[in-house]
RNA sequence: GCCAACGUAGCUCAGCUGGUAGAGCAGCUGAUUCGUAAUCAGCAGGUCGGCGGUUCGAGUCCGCUCGUUGGCUCCA
């Protein structure tokens, strides 16, 4: 499905970008066609398709968008050509003014050039860089998708103008598969799956963005956890657990209480003292290290935890589990030295992609991020830190994108995105250096030399959150998740009563082998039983009927629709086994 | 937070212009014991998100509120 985006990129030397672009004022035109009052503000192609913001007095709904659609083919057919015009700039004003576009003459007003162009096509004109397909018959398949609220210039002080969002391809073909992966895409939806699979559930009266774990999606959570913490005691950190509230003395000194308040809930006062939500770890983690003095022998010091925090998001944020309030973090925080930087940043990095290849992500991005213009931190220490960055990012031959002065004010970082089994991108690991946090805890070590020194600190979470984590992981594998984390793996199922005895055996000889495995004797009709299994996506179905119990064999089938031969129970456990191992380990 | 839409049984949804709620699936009961994606029948299940208003009468109209969805903004 990527695919299609590289292949159908350039057509007669028009690209998708012209394209869409062209189809956007195509819609414009037909807005200002259908509807008084319209006024333009800026119609950009976009990544999978266009949008067009206006301003105008009436309110667009849903169906109004087949009225514009049917308005747009007849443009289409029309075949207006599209004419470019030079105007010098102080004209373009007037012309814009006159016509009563307001957003256009911002726009001019605000730009530099001494003339400008002007794209038209029929009655329509619209200020445009361009360039676009010769005339409005170019134009091959598209579709508006839907409405939205946008702020002009994307600003919330701005007035919210109505953005109607499209797509547009060079033929029908294209234009069906995209929305063929719309389809896939909603199919996949985690919120969907969530309670489809009885994963988990989000309760109106506990509150939003606040998430319950239902037997299975916790199942599957202590499958990920344990397996987080064991590659984490073999990559050499240790684990840590610490409180979820603290005084506001140390989010005052943390800094967090200055700037991180807005996303922080109100304190609870405890024996006179205002006691704050944690939402984030590394207050904690610094007292630990502030617990005793430190050597330079002590490091590098790596502590983990699966921190829960609890972060005030806005109301219309909240996503599933995807954007939520309460969440935990697979956070770390590794203390060390100057000369251990780069090792240590280079085996993060490296145990990263480790655990991404692990969960089945094998295309990662990664995205340096450099230092701002307000930033505090001696500078050398921020290229000394920028440099690790960059080394392991070569060593590692990640394709790698740079955010020139997107770091935070604290330090530079590495964020990793892991693209799907379906192609979308999700930013989840994130490789932070805080020069900021020692210095407000006063964190020292002290060196060979005797001298106190200020050790470096690196905050890292990898899966990012394990409630937007599990998410990506119900979309990634559409819900059918791989042997090992499958919160059901095996469901034995009867044929008749009759063989009940044996296969409550066979129930038993599963479990017994820690494999996850549940019953289904119910009187119903085989087809019945294995179509529920396969719903509920469990990897394999267990067969017993009079031939098995005869035997004392099972006949598996697997989720795929493949029936394989009976056989002795002791076979399938092993079977299984060495199917659900990751890496070469067994996780039970 | 902002714009828009939506909120009816556990789930998916129907209910025209206001006349006191309906289907399928799931659940329960019974019959059936049937070899790889739905056996049949019966029963039960809802203060129509919440509060207030208009009206003789509101699931249906109005206001407020909570929540969800799609975006925008935000994500030091």
């Amino acid at each position: 499905m990527q695919r299609t985006r590289r292949d159908m990129k350039e057509k007669n030397g028009i690209t998708l970008e012209v394209l869409r672009h062209s189809t956007a004022h195509v819609m414009a035109q037909a807005v200002k066609d259908l509807y008084r009052d319209v006024k333009l503000a800026i119609g950009p192609a976009i990544e999978d398709g266009f949008y067009y913001d206006f301003d105008a007095t009436e309110r667009f709904s849903e169906d109004d968008l087949e009225k514009i659609e049917k308005r747009m083919a007849e443009i289409v057919r029309e075949d207006l050509p599209f004419e470019r015009q030079e105007m010098p700039r102080e004209e373009a004003i007037e012309f814009f003014r006159k016509r009563g576009e307001p957003y256009k003459v911002e726009l001019l007003e605000e730009m530099e050039d001494e003339t400008v162009s002007l794209y038209s096509q029929g009655d329509f004109v619209d200020l445009c860089r361009g360039p676009h397909v010769p005339s409005t018959g170019k134009i091959g398949a598209f579709k508006l998708l839907s409405l939205a609220g946008a702020y002009w210039r994307g600003d919330e002080r701005n007035k919210m103008l109505q953005r109607i969002y499209g797509t547009a391809f060079f033929d029908k073909k294209s234009l069906r598969q995209y929305l063929r992966h719309l389809e896939e895409a909603k199919k996949r939806d985690h919120r969907k799956l969530g309670k489809e699979l009885d994963l988990y559930s989000i309760s109106e009266d506990v509150g939003p963005g606040l998430i319950h774990w239902h037997p299975k999606g916790a199942r599957v959570r202590n499958i990920i956890e344990t397996f987080w913490r064991q590659a984490h005691y073999d990559n050499g950190y240790e684990l840590l657990y610490t409180p979820h509230i603290g005084r506001s003395e140390l989010w005052q000194r943390s800094g967090h209480l200055d700037f991180y308040r807005e996303s922080m809930y109100a304190p609870m006062n405890i024996d006179e003292n205002n006691y704050f939500v944690k939402p984030m770890n590394c207050p904690f983690h610094i007292q630990i290290y502030n617990s005793q003095l430190r050597s330079y022998r002590d490091l590098p010091l790596r502590w983990a935890e699966l921190g829960t925090v609890y972060r005030y998001e806005k109301g219309g944020v909240l996503h599933g589990l995807l954007r939520v309030r309460g969440f935990t973090q697979d956070d770390a925080h590794i203390f060390c030295t100057p000369e251990q930087i780069e090792d240590e940043i280079l085996e993060v990095l490296r145990f990263s992609l480790y655990l991404w290849r692990c969960f089945g992500f094998e295309d990662i991005t990664a995205y340096l991020a450099t230092r701002p213009e307000k930033a505090v931190g001696d500078p050398k220490r921020w290229e000394q830190a920028m440099k690790s960055l960059e080394k392991a990012v070569e060593a590692e031959g990640l394709s790698c994108e740079i955010d020139e002065g997107g770091g935070a004010f604290y330090g530079p970082k590495i964020d990793l995105k892991i693209r799907d089994a379906i192609g979308r991108e999700w930013q989840t690991t994130t490789i932070q250096f805080d020069f900021n946090l020692p210095e407000r805890f006063d964190m020292t070590f002290t060196g060979a030399d005797g001298e106190k020194h200020r050790p470096y600190m690196v905050h890292r979470a990898l899966l990012g959150s394990i409630e937007r984590f599990f998410g990506i992981l119900v979309e990634h594998y559409a819900g059918a998740f791989p042997l090992w984390l499958a919160p059901v793996q095996v469901r034995v199922m009867t044929i008749t009563d009759k063989q009940k005895a044996f296969a409550a055996e066979v129930l038993e000889s599963l479990k017994k082998a820690r494999i996850r495995a549940e019953a289904d004797f119910r009187n119903e009709k085989l087809g019945f039983k294995i179509r529920e299994a396969q719903v509920q996506k469990i990897p394999y179905a267990l067969v017993i009927g009079d031939r098995e119990v005869e035997n004392r064999q099972v006949s598996p089938r697997g989720r795929g629709n493949l029936t394989l031969p009976s056989m002795d129970v002791e076979t399938f456990i092993s079977r299984i086994r060495e199917e659900s191992q990751v890496m070469g380990q067994t996780i039970l």
